[in-house]
DNA sequence: AACCAGGTTATAA
DNA sequence: TTATAACCTGGT
């Protein structure tokens, strides 16, 4: 029988599923969303509050799951938060029920390699044919879905045949990490009790991986609720609201959301960024 | 056909 | 320290 989710609120799946920090989420024709997360399939369909779940793994995910949803933190408390932030009313209003997933690092970090200068279409395919070439089959209602391949399955493979995957020139990217990752010379699996700099500097060693990546790994995968990517979505929205439309660097943005936001910087990104990706056409018709 | 998109990297001023 | 070009791929 299914996991069934009951009072949770703020939550909006479909922002969740399509909010920018996960790829492997696909919507079905009945509403309901199917998704690998480590190594088991999850199908969630939500009505109201109520959030039903269905897995390969059986009712022993529930734990892991809803640690994954982030189900037990005080979302309204935070949207109230930063609602105090008279400007950011209409963003959080309009994104309500945004949650920032716990993802797997390793994962986070290869997805968010490729999406550097790419397209969420082509990000979403490259990573599914990562997946099916490398990652481990799992059997669910009928369907073979696949989980993400180790560092360790990704590190020995040629640029070449990577490039198949349409991954481009990340392929090269993805195999060094992949070689750094699984020789435990980067362990970001225990960065805990490391600040959210040095993590950072520690994460652009990787090839491929920049700030913005960086600090999408960080906020996805490891909890930095003060990391702030911001990416050309993220610039003109915050151009927009607080640099009147003028252009401004990104080190000067960071600087600014980094001492206006603080410790609550990761959540404001969300809510602005799903902001501007939805509601771009009216932000600036509107003046 | 040229240009662009959930940036990073390598070079140059 | 800050600015510019090149980069796979697929769509317009």
């Amino acid at each position: 029988m299914p996991i069934v989710l009951n009072g949770v609120y703020p939550f909006n799946f479909d922002l969740i599923a399509n909010g920018g920090q996960a790829f492997r989420w696909n919507r079905q024709a009945d509403g309901k969303y199917t998704g690998v997360v480590k190594k088991s399939v999850f199908e969630i369909y939500q009505s109201g509050d109520v959030i039903t779940i269905e897995s390969s793994g059986g009712d022993k995910e529930e734990a892991f799951i809803k640690d994954y949803l982030d189900i037990p933190r005080d979302y309204n408390q935070i949207e109230h938060e930063i609602k105090k932030f008279k400007e950011l009313v209409p963003a959080v209003s309009l994104s309500s029920g945004y949650r920032i997933l716990f993802q797997d690092p390793w994962e986070t970090t290869i997805s968010f390699i490729i999406s550097a200068n790419n397209h969420i279409q082509n990000i979403k395919r490259t990573i599914e044919n990562i997946c099916m070439k490398y990652g481990e089959p799992i059997d669910f209602k009928g369907k073979i879905y696949y989980a993400f391949p180790s560092p360790e399955s990704l590190a020995d493979v040629s640029e070449d045949e990577l490039r198949l995957t349409k991954c481009g020139y990340r392929a090269k990217y993805i195999i060094e990490t992949a070689k750094i990752i699984s020789s435990g010379k980067v362990d970001i699996y225990n960065f805990n009790n490391i600040s959210t700099e040095e993590m950072r500097k520690k994460l652009v060693t990787l090839p491929g991986v920049g700030r913005k990546v960086a600090d999408c790994i960080m906020l996805y995968s490891m909890r930095k609720f003060d990391a702030f990517p911001i990416d050309v979505w993220m610039q003109r929205i915050l151009e927009h609201i607080y640099f009147n439309d003028r252009q401004v660097s990104l080190t000067k943005l960071q600087k600014f959301a980094e001492e206006r936001f603080g410790e609550i910087a990761g959540f404001v990104q969300q809510y602005l960024f799903c902001y501007a990706r939805n509601c771009w056409q009216d932000i600036v018709t509107e003046r």
